[in-house]
DNA sequence: TCTGGGGTCCTAGGACCC
DNA sequence: TCTGGGGTCCTAGGACCC
């Protein structure tokens, strides 16, 4: 059996935790730029407050319910993250936690008599919420879509439940999938649902586990699909994944607080954005090969997602490299390229791929030891930024003016790891 | 004029997730 | 007026190889 732990409303779960004035009381996050909504606290959904939605159609409704807004705070999120992860680490043993998102962990309890799972479970949420202060709900079934289902239902009727469903049985399984409407299955996105609807007339979960592996083969995306329909029946066909495993994609890209017209600016962000990606390159020990620039003008037409039509290319290096210097200059090169005079632009982003482990780079028998000593270097700004939490050290094409930046109105303290921030009891 | 039967690798694009 | 920022997997099709 497998289950699932999801903490709830995370992001607003984590400012409340330090505002406790705020508790019972209307709470919303923002993504980055301070752009949309990206996590609401339950009083907030009440309120018509919609998800992802963006934050300017929802500032009527905010002013006049006094909602709390926040922008997004990585350092808190990241660091209480880590604690509820750990936590879960902590009850059931390393290998059976797999972290799948910054608030959600799948667990292997195949350890457990299935007598037992009401209770671990329990435990389970009872101490995660009493160690860390963060609430979550968990669902508990055969297979990892079926968990997913059994947490939502969890949350979904919270008094009824109280964050803990168990889906031990056939009854209760076909029980929780009629429950369950077709855009709410895992994997089940706008298009597929539409499809199923439209052509199929299938609505919920339950009709959806009676079709064929076949079908789901044909229909929903190839293997993928297939794999969706057995874990609905109950097989499971999403293991649990080991830890750690490296990206194979890295990829920086922010909109701008304001359009930017000028190519000095769109030179520094990408270099900006550049040292960022190589840093999170450096820190799981790979290297690129590929680095791809794009860039979205202002006013350019917005695709379903809003998110932009883009401009981008790419290079391909001589060798895979982790080192900010020698990615930087591509990078520019190729922002240079793309930048047409007279065109304002409102986002950038930069993006390695070819990514393979650093110690097994392909070799260049024209390269010099100076490497090592650049490697070295790049250790130390790593250290010292990291330390700093502030990027301390930074290549000169990244510029200090930062007039490109985006916005953050409603920023909260970094209350757990940052010395000047520190949460205070007095 | 006729034109095989395998492979591999890479890229672009479409779907999904949080 | 103002709409995030990451990722994943899979498939199809083209280029190229023997």
């Amino acid at each position: 059996m497998k289950a699932i732990v999801d903490c709830n409303n995370f992001y607003c779960s984590c400012e409340r935790l330090f505002k406790p004035h705020l508790e019972n009381k209307p709470v919303v996050v923002l993504s980055n730029n301070d752009g949309c909504i990206v996590s609401r606290s339950n009083e907030a959904k009440k309120l018509g407050v919609e998800m992802a939605g963006p934050y300017f159609l929802a500032k009527t409704v905010v002013e006049k319910n006094d909602v709390a807004v926040f922008s997004s705070n990585y350092n808190l999120y990241g660091d209480l993250s880590w604690r509820v992860m750990e936590t879960l680490r902590i009850m059931l043993g390393k290998k059976n936690v797999e972290v799948y998102s910054v608030d959600e962990a799948f667990l292997d309890l195949s350890i457990f008599s299935k007598n037992e799972l009401k209770k671990i479970a329990k435990e389970i949420k009872d101490t995660v919420e009493l160690w860390t202060g963060i609430k979550v709900s968990v669902g508990v079934a055969p297979t990892k879509v079926l968990a997913k289902v059994a947490n939502r239902l969890s949350k979904k009727q919270i008094s009824k439940y109280n964050g803990v469903m168990v889906l031990a049985n056939e009854e209760e399984i076909n029980a929780a999938l009629k429950q369950t409407a077709i855009d709410d299955i895992w994997g089940i996105g706008r298009q597929y649902a539409k499809k199923l609807k439209e052509n199929f007339c299938i609505y919920d979960a339950l009709q959806l586990s009676k079709m064929s592996e076949e079908f789901g083969k044909i229909h929903l995306g190839g293997v993928v699909g297939s794999r969706l329909l057995r874990e609905l029946k109950g097989v499971t066909s999403k293991d649990m994944e080991e830890e750690l495993v490296s990206k194979k994609m890295i990829a920086t890209t922010r909109m701008f607080g304001s359009p930017v017209g000028d190519i000095d600016s769109i030179k520094e962000a990408v270099a900006t954005y550049t040292a960022r990606a190589a840093e999170k390159l450096r820190r799981q020990h790979s290297a690129a090969r590929v680095i791809s620039v794009f860039v979205v003008a202002k006013g350019e037409d917005h695709n379903v997602d809003f998110r932009g039509a883009t401009h981008g290319d790419s290079v391909t290096l001589p060798t895979a490299t982790s080192y900010t210097n020698e990615l930087i200059k591509p990078a520019i090169a190729l922002a240079d390229k793309l930048f047409k005079n007279g065109t304002s632009y409102k986002k950038a982003g930069v993006m390695l791929s070819g990514i393979v482990p650093d110690n097994s780079i392909q070799g260049n028998l024209f390269l010099s030891d100076t490497k090592n000593c650049e490697r070295k270097l790049m250790d130390m700004i790593d250290n010292v930024n990291f330390s700093q939490r502030n990027d301390v050290l930074k290549f000169a094409a990244v510029g200090t003016t930062r007039n490109w930046k985006m916005q953050r109105n409603f920023i909260s303290d970094r209350y757990t790891t940052q010395w000047d921030e520190l949460f205070e009891v007095s």
